[in-house]
DNA sequence: TACCATATCATACAAACGTATGACTGTCAA
DNA sequence: TTGACAGTCATACGTTTGTATGATATGGTA
């Protein structure tokens, strides 16, 4: 794309509108938003939407890959670098909250659609089947060096990723619960900390807390 | 209410509505149901949401309430039987299952409110008030007889409780993962002993697992 | 019987919805 | 200079939305 018509502003309108659906679908989920509402909020013609992506729908679907799939990417570094299985999964857990921490259209998007009873969006749903195959790889492999302990790799990777997730979406509850404002950084941190520690005793192979 | 006017059904115009609102939020969500959607499963007239219940919104309280408040006193009840605090929390997570495995309403429409930036609505807000605080008080007992581990009760609550409710949401990844019948009673007895598993491992009172 | 409150029903209404249309504008290749 | 083309724009179309309205039916009460 090399000229952009009438267009004054530094970005270009396909671009503006992908933002503004982002924006507005994290917020609201698909059904709350309307066509209208997205080019009120990126300043662009009515018909740009139908113009640029075809529909509503087609504008959904980009916008849910442009979330997902540098989320997807992040995990998938770091779950491929060296060391021990559970120090891997310690870095995912981390690295995704942080992520999620400041992209919230992932958590959200996922649990609205998890929710609902439709078919997954494809980018949902290739975003699902990334993450938790990385993350039961590394579970698999700390299962045979015996870090990790017995149970079926893809129910513990979504014990683990339900984490970063579930306190993301939950973090009004979180921080309403806790009592502070909710970007305090120390708050973050003990949070991350929480979570990675809980993560950790989950799945580690130690023997069974006795009744 | 003594008398129901025309009506011929064995239930009341009110209770037709009520289930069929229940049903449809729970699969679609409040925006994507119209209320024309709702009287037609009803069967009954379109002006019969507005006569018993004043507005859209209002019908949705309504069904939210009658789906939470049951959820609410079954998790209270199981809280406040007698028992040491891990094996309290096993019995609340296993109860909480088993309950939300009956009726996917609750976490398919807790998930979606939260993954919103709207206010919570109020039926949903007092269910996560009272199940957190029920839950929290286990663990701060549990923390002062030493066999749950440190750390902020509520945070942990929430750790706890979001088990159930994120694995009965993301259910039809779960089962994808395990490739198996969604409804087969042997493989939701896993998935229960799983969560309650990971659970009771992430909050005992147990050494840190070494780096 | 007459009356009244309650409930059901078929319509109507304005607003908002997703999408389509055709005119217009500015840039490139020929 | 001209034709083609990609992009932007105002506007319109047909549906669907939540809610309102007024008529009608029904059983209790006086």
């Amino acid at each position: 794309m090399i000229w952009y018509g009438r267009m004054t502003d530094q970005s270009s309108t396909k671009e503006r509108i992908l933002a503004a659906a982002r924006d507005l679908f994290t917020q609201r989920g698909f059904e709350a938003v309307s066509v209208r509402d997205i080019v009120a909020r990126a300043r662009v013609n009515l018909g740009a939407v139908t113009y640029h992506f075809g529909s509503k729908e087609a504008l959904y679907h980009a916008a849910l890959s442009s979330m997902a799939d540098p989320f997807a990417a992040l995990v998938a570094q770091i779950a491929a670098r060296p060391g021990a299985p559970l120090d891997r999964l310690d870095a995912v857990v981390r690295g995704a909250l942080a992520h999620l921490l400041d992209n919230p259209g992932p958590p959200a998007i996922l649990l609205r659609e998890l929710a609902s009873d439709r078919p997954l969006p494809p980018p949902i749903a290739n975003l699902m089947r990334r993450n938790l195959g990385a993350v039961a790889t590394i579970i698999a492999e700390g299962q045979r060096d015996g870090s990790i302990r017995q149970g079926d790799p893809a129910l513990l990777a979504v014990t683990v990723m339900s984490q970063p997730f579930f306190v993301r979406a939950a973090r009004r509850v979180v921080t309403v619960a806790l009592g502070a404002d909710s970007s305090d950084p120390d708050q973050q941190a003990r949070i991350t900390d929480h979570v990675a520690e809980s993560v950790r005793r989950s799945v580690a192979n130690t023997p069974p807390v006795p009744s």
